[in-house]
RNA sequence: GCGCCUAUAGCUCAAUUGGAUAGAGCAUCUGACUACGGAUCAGAAGGUUGGAGGUUCGAGUCCUUCUAGGCGCGCCA
């Protein structure tokens, strides 16, 4: 991290603050009681009831389900609905009498709306009430810990898998991106209501880790004083060398590097966990890890197999057997075992099949696999098999979220990202120049499925005027709010505090954004796209900078004053949610 | 050749799943510190949403087609 940039030391000085603190309750009486929202339910949740209510006296179906909108233009009001032109079609009326007769049926008042009005071909816009709109803040108030939550998986257990590197080499760029997204991913559906398990699955078998225990053998060999030859298809990178140093120094007894299976079994160890120490550096914390060894050792694969020539999907040809993957979707049949002549090994998605098995029998009948672009080739491969099995497997099973490559640029070049080369970014370069907070949110503020360009001297130039600085520091200013004014935050309640006063422009802005916040999570998990809650997290924390510049919250009135800290203190909440779930920091003081 | 993804402001990206005048950040320009942190705020400028058709009350979003880029298409993993 480059040092921070220096700034002009305030000029003020600031008595000792004594360490006392004031509980609000102690401090003013309570004067005023409002009832709180029925249930629980936001302000919006109970708009739309009550709008489908109004639409079926008028002859709409039993499940209509209005969809309400915040309207791009402010001034329009606070939430607009298209319901009056849906219903056209099957009312057989024309929208703007439909829209005129909801609102006549509407009980406005019992939702806080003040005004309903007409607009264009039919929408319907609604202006609520100030007051009643803010009330929606306690709830963030009363329990912060479970604001944006919402119970749609109801406990199923959904497994997540990501990451998912071959212990053959160092975490790369590309790996962050799924470490960073796969986590995120995770703790949304975790918000949402699922059970979630984090799993690594290490290909730990196959030829991959053959080539690994010859091209360390290869450097064990150098050591003792062979001239270096890395075989066909080795690994070239220093790590390598790293690691046949450490396993000379600890096996004396096979200096001439000849037990291939112990140096098999200590670079495998060695990169695991070299891997497990980078995860751990990025905050990413995994429930399992999966062997596909232990699938061998198991019988799961010779299992998997079995069931597939059992079902009637195979068939030999040329000497090898194949997988009819073209009854499932597939453009050409796949080779499952090699023919004699090529080795005989099954080919690397017949494990991979039988480990979809296994996800399905330990009871997930969700499961999310997140990976890069190059493997959406498996996608069809892996579900043919599942189904081709005809266990009772869903059709779609497993979900894949794929994202786009991860290019890095360094000094203006592309650096070429490739294990065997030894030359590539690693996610612990990353961390360690531009930081753990700034690394996940850039990974996380894109949509994964455009590429992403990781230019590393521009994410660490801008480490200072970084987003997430900004929204880290919108989060530290209501800290500091506080903090000076010596209040603790916790008995911030809203008890009896008219938030009717919350009437400033900046102030609406504001509590609509927060509450917006449940919304944003639903769209964000079912559609398994963190970036939503980035940007959500970007537009709070300019509406908060706003308000805060304008508006003093501590030496205004009392009634004003105590409003404000409500909106404070939601903001503080607010805002420390959205970065636990793309698993940032909160800091209280930057 | 086939399949998947992408194309939006100078740059990096959004756009509530088909809604109203397409929005942010960075960069540029002009302003604002003796109040809870200026790592901030206010304002300006920046667009034929890659091109062309189509679907409808309404398209950045859906369909067709073309162009450009990325990733795949192996008895590799």
């Amino acid at each position: 991290m480059p040092a921070p940039r220096p700034r002009p030391r305030a000029t003020r000085n600031r008595p000792p603050a004594p360490h006392r603190r004031r509980r609000l309750t102690d401090a003013w009486p309570v004067a005023i009681h409002l009832p709180a929202l029925p249930d629980a339910v936001t302000h919006a949740d109970a708009l739309r009831a009550e709008l489908s209510r109004a639409a079926r006296t008028l002859g709409a179906p039993d499940d209509v389900s209005p969809i309400l909108e915040r309207p791009r233009d402010p001034s329009f009001g606070d939430w607009a609905t298209n319901l009056a032109m849906t219903l056209a079609k099957p009312l057989g009326q024309k929208p703007r009498d439909i829209a005129t007769a909801l609102i006549a049926a509407m009980d406005t008042a019992s939702v806080g709306v003040t005004a309903a009005e007409i607009a264009g071909p039919g929408f319907l816009n609604f202006r609520l009430d100030p007051g009643f709109q803010a009330r929606g803040l306690l709830t963030i108030l009363e329990s912060p810990d479970t604001f944006g939550r919402l119970d749609i998986g109801h406990g199923a257990r959904v497994v997540v898998e990501f990451v998912s590197a071959n212990p053959t080499g160092p975490l790369h760029v590309g790996h962050g991106r799924q470490a960073a997204l796969g986590d995120a991913i995770s703790t949304l559906l975790e918000y949402t209501g699922w059970n979630v398990d984090r799993e690594f699955y290490y290909n730990d078998a196959g030829a991959q880790i053959a080539n690994l225990a010859k091209s360390t053998q290869a450097q064990v060999r150098a050591i003792g004083g062979a001239p270096l030859e890395i075989p066909e298809g080795g690994y070239h990178g220093d790590y390598i060398r790293e690691i046949a140093e450490r396993y000379v120094a600890e096996h004396p007894d096979d200096a001439a590097g000849d037990n291939l299976s112990a140096m098999q079994a200590y670079a495998v160890a060695a990169l695991r966990h070299e891997q497990d120490l980078d995860m751990q550096a990025f905050g990413v914390k995994f429930d399992t890890y999966y062997l596909e060894s232990s699938l061998y050792t198991d019988g799961l694969v010779n299992k998997t197999v079995e069931g597939l020539q059992a079902s009637g999907h195979t068939y030999e040809e040329d000497g090898a057997l194949f997988l009819r993957t073209t009854d499932f979707g597939d453009d050409k049949d796949r080779v499952m075992k090699k023919s004699a002549a090529k080795g005989g090994d099954y080919t690397y998605f017949v494990p991979d099949v039988a480990y979809h098995v296994t996800k399905w029998e330990r009871g997930y009948h969700r499961a999310i696999n997140v990976q890069g672009a190059d493997h959406h080739s498996t996608i069809t491969r892996v579900r043919a098999g599942l189904q081709a099995l005809d266990i009772g497997i869903p059709t779609g099973y497993p979900d894949y979220v794929l994202h786009q490559m991860v290019t890095v640029m360094k000094g203006g070049e592309e650096v070429k990202i490739s294990k065997r080369a030894g030359s590539y970014v690693t996610v612990r370069d990353l961390i360690d120049e531009v930081g753990r907070d700034a690394v996940r949110y850039f990974y996380l503020m894109r949509k994964g499925d455009s590429q992403l360009v990781f230019d590393v001297d521009l994410a660490r130039s801008q480490s200072e005027e970084n987003p997430v600085y900004y929204v880290q520091m919108a989060h530290a200013r209501m800290c500091g709010i506080f903090r000076v004014g010596e209040i603790d935050a916790t008995t911030v309640t809203g008890q009896g505090v008219d938030l009717g006063v919350l009437s400033e422009p900046a102030e609406q802005e504001l509590v609509k954004q927060l509450l917006d916040f449940p919304a944003t999570v639903k769209g964000a998990a079912d559609n398994l796209e963190p970036h939503r809650i980035a940007a959500w997290l970007l537009e709070t924390a300019r509406a908060g900078h706003t308000w805060y510049h304008k508006h003093h919250v501590l030496g205004e009135p009392e009634a004003i004053t105590r409003a404000r800290l409500v909106l404070a203190r939601a903001t503080q909440l607010g805002i420390a949610a959205g970065l636990r779930i793309l698993g940032l920091s909160a800091p209280e003081r930057m």
